[in-house]
DNA sequence: AGCACGCCGACT
DNA sequence: GTCGGCGTGCTC
């Protein structure tokens, strides 16, 4: 009796294993591993949305009578491939987390089922309030809207004496939209083009349509479009029988605009020495990781194109990763120009429709070069030919909640699987990737300078602790000298300040009182355009005070310096300037990113101020200034990374200067001027920086030379959380190698988020056989103290400590 | 997650 | 004596 292996939509430790289910015998024809299933679960048979992971011809364990049957199938093909089901096994395990969501985070979102339990009165009504309460109602969702507790203790009552049933019911969210298609149907078109009268040009117009693509579906819409070609002629052509009409899958165009068709460009001798042995690994099938390590405007994206092309001319497919998609539309563009209507786009700034819409696409084998953010390295490619990792060292890559996973570990994975080689790009690669190219498991390629031999930009660092008070402790008179002689050349300016708002907190001057979030351990940030104080982990807001909270003096003050204030300052300071402020507050509408992007692009302004957002990938030909405000915001986060995050910050907002004939000029204001991240980012010196950070984490016992493992738990009541985590302390010492170093735990930097107590304890090892069931036990733990509240997190690779 | 079973305190 | 509180275990 074949039965199917399903994993259920149950997120626990208890089920996180395939359940086996009968097949009913009128789905065993259909019915495929990587099929979402709705199966009965539990001893109400409530109705739970599960994957097919597998298919047994008997089951040993279970006779096949006491096996449930699937209720019913959820697809009619497969949406987890093969090779997406080994991942999500392998997933779960590296990452401690269930298998099932391991499958859901690599399906859109749309595709995670809705569940909704109703309840139905059974005829005849004899009870009084059940008739009341459902007057003409057939049945009613059994919720809070509905029902009240009491109300639900009253029907679990009627329930057991059978007046009333339950009923689970699994929504699939996922909605595919048709349109109405033509198939060509005729062989000779000559013949019927003599059958067609002179005077019928529209008929004449289709015919020759059908001729240029006679095996394709046309969609109707489309073809209404060119001149002369009706829905009435198309009838006509239906009727006789030369097409017929079919529905097929209509897909949202996100990125629907006209295209300019570009040719590959000559290459460089750096690139070319990258360009060969790529090409040469996707000819040979070798699964073999690049780093390829290339200032800024070395010309990466070329490199990625041409290799591209090689893995399209064998006709495999391409997966091109970039840190946040909607940070690069000029990326985008690219790409799509290059490769026109075989690229799909995913990432987080498409709806939930379009989403699906892509990855349809995808798994229907319509995209041979998907483009996305960290979720698309599950993309359904079948036959990948080539990965590619831009901007490797982005933190963003990291996944940071369940399954916490790393998209360059899953793009290696990947890339194993299909004997394909995987590309890592950076100007500032991670320490992890550099050193591992050190040992010669990457295979390092260098593109070393810029193309058409631009000059990098010149770095001057200008010391704050000795600015001049004159201007304030915002913009030294070297930055504000040096602004105003780009504007009067017509030149663009890019400054960053990695911080938002206007002030970063308020101070009592009697009492010394800071205005706190309540619910977190943060001070409230001044936000003048929303007249607010708000807290940017918990997004709590309050107004602005007048007086202090605590003593009622009004002697209270502002400190710090975000963009806002900066814009305002600036505005002050150099009065023609036409200032954009960019940053988390102005791009919070959908596609204003884009649009002030375009705006600066346009020159409808001299100045481009911004967070961290605009330090990335773009590429703005007449800016020839770039200013860093304040480059020490990052430096003192108690973060093992903090250095490297600066060194990366620096570099990739210089690079943003000086990016076509124009020579490139940046000025660097710091409090730090001697520190090393900042004179090493002055002298553009990745390698220098690389050794001297390498010899700092050697000392002090920190990644690429050790591992990381990272437990962080978290519950309402502080001492809770403590207790908890000295409790998992023992564990791990009585089970972890001696080797192996175990700090904390201690309260987390920001000790109190929404209301959570958090503390972490960072596990530093080498080789540790226990360490991987010792985390597990771990895992099983949290899944029992998840009720009293508590919540344990493990991150068997952070990149982050906050 | 949700449901049943089972063991302790407040009530008709 | 029973009703119901929620701590614990199980779901093919």
């Amino acid at each position: 009796m074949p039965s199917a292996a399903v994993i259920v939509d149950v997120p626990t430790m208890q089920t996180n294993f395939p359940y086996s289910y009968a097949i009913p015998p009128e789905l065993q024809a259909q019915l495929q591993p990587g099929m979402r299933v709705v199966v009965p679960f539990g001893s109400g048979n409530r109705q739970v949305e599960g994957f097919v992971v597998g298919l047994q011809d008997d089951d040993s364990k279970h006779q096949a009578d006491d096996l449930k049957p699937i209720t019913r199938l959820m697809d009619l093909t497969p949406v987890v491939n093969q090779e997406l089901l080994a991942l999500s096994d392998w997933l779960s395990q590296r990452t401690y987390s269930f298998r099932i969501s391991c499958l859901l985070t690599m399906l859109p979102n749309v595709m995670k089922a809705k569940y909704q339990t109703t309840v139905a009165p059974v005829p005849p009504v004899q009870n009084q309030w059940l008739a009341k309460v459902f007057a003409d109602q057939q049945e009613l969702p059994l919720d809070q809207a509905h029902f009240t507790n009491r109300e639900v203790a009253r029907l679990t009552e009627l329930r057991n004496q059978g007046q009333v049933q339950v009923h689970y019911h699994v929504k699939n969210q996922a909605k595919r939209k048709t349109e109405v298609a033509v198939v060509n149907q005729i062989t000779d078109f000559s013949r019927c083009a003599a059958e067609i009268r002179k005077n019928a040009t529209g008929q004449q117009a289709l015919l020759r349509q059908l001729e240029q693509q006679p095996k394709t579906p046309l969609r109707q819409r489309e073809l209404t479009k060119v001149p002369g070609i009706s829905a009435a002629v198309i009838k006509t052509f239906a009727d006789r029988g030369w097409v017929r009409k079919v529905t097929v899958e209509q897909y949202r165009n996100p990125y629907d605009q006209p295209r300019h068709p570009d040719q590959p460009q000559p290459l460089t001798p750096d690139q070319q020495r990258a360009v060969t042995p790529i090409n040469k690994a996707i000819r040979d099938q070798q699964s073999t990781v690049f780093l390829l390590e290339g200032v800024t405007g070395s010309g990466k994206t070329e490199v990625y194109l041409q290799t591209i092309q090689q893995a399209l001319d064998q006709d495999e497919q391409a997966l091109m990763l970039v840190p946040e998609i909607a940070l690069t539309p000029q990326m985008v563009t690219r790409v799509k120009n290059r490769f026109g209507d075989q690229v799909a786009i995913l990432h987080s700034g498409l709806s939930n429709g379009e989403k699906y819409d892509e990855w349809r696409r995808i798994n229907a084998g319509a995209a041979q070069v998907v483009v996305g953010a960290r979720s698309a390295v599950f993309a359904p490619l079948p036959k990948v030919g080539l990965i590619i990792l831009d901007e490797e060292h982005d933190p963003s890559y990291k996944q940071s909640d369940n399954p916490r996973y790393h998209t360059r570990d899953v793009a290696i994975w990947r890339a194993q699987y299909h004997h394909c080689p995987v590309v890592l790009g950076s100007a500032t690669p991670s320490l992890e990737s550099r050193a591992r190219a050190e040992k010669g498991r990457y295979q390092l390629l260098r593109l070393p300078h810029r193309i058409n031999q631009q000059q990098l930009p010149a770095i001057q660092i200008v010391d704050m602790t000795a600015s001049s008070e004159r201007y304030g402790d915002l913009v030294s008179q070297e930055l504000v000298t040096a602004i105003q002689s780009t504007l009067t050349r017509k030149e663009q300016v890019v400054l960053l300040l990695n911080r938002r708002g206007f002030s970063s907190f308020m101070l009592c001057r009697d009492c010394g009182y800071v205005l706190k979030c309540p619910h977190c351990d943060i001070s409230l940030t001044m936000h003048l355009d929303s007249q607010t104080m708000k807290c940017h982990y918990c997004g709590f807001e309050t107004a602005i005070p007048n007086e202090c909270p605590q003593c009622h003096s009004r002697h209270i003050r502002y400190f710090g310096t975000g963009t806002e204030k900066a814009e305002q300052q600036l505005q002050r300071l150099i009065p023609k300037a036409r200032i954009l402020r960019m940053d988390v507050d102005t791009t919070r509408k959908k596609g204003a990113h884009q649009r002030i992007l375009s705006q600066f692009g346009d020159q409808q302004a001299d100045i481009l101020l911004g967070t961290q957002m605009i330090a990335k990938g773009l590429d703005f030909p007449n800016v020839t200034l770039v200013g860093v405000l304040n480059a020490d915001t990052g430096l003192d986060l108690p973060d093992f990374r903090a250095s490297e995050r600066t060194f990366d910050l620096l570099t990739q907002v210089a690079g943003r200067a000086g990016r076509a004939e124009k020579a490139g000029q940046v000025i660097i204001q710091t409090f730090n001027p001697q520190h090393y991240a900042i004179q090493l980012a002055q002298q553009q010196d990745y390698e220098a920086f690389f050794r001297k950070e390498m010899q700092i984490r050697h000392l002090a016992g920190y990644s690429p030379y050790y591992f990381t493992a990272q437990i962080t738990v978290s519950a309402l009541v502080e001492k809770d959380a403590a207790q908890e985590s000295y409790r998992i302390l023992q564990l791990l010492q009585q089970n972890l190698a001696q080797t192996t170093e175990v700090l904390g735990p201690t309260p987390n930097p920001i000790a109190r988020i929404k209301n959570r107590y958090y503390y972490q304890i960072i596990i530093k090892y080498k080789h540790d056989e226990q360490l991987a069931p010792t985390l597990t036990r771990v895992q099983a733990i949290s899944q029992k103290e998840v009720r009293k509240g508590l919540r344990i997190a493990i991150d068997s690779d952070p990149v982050n400590f906050m």
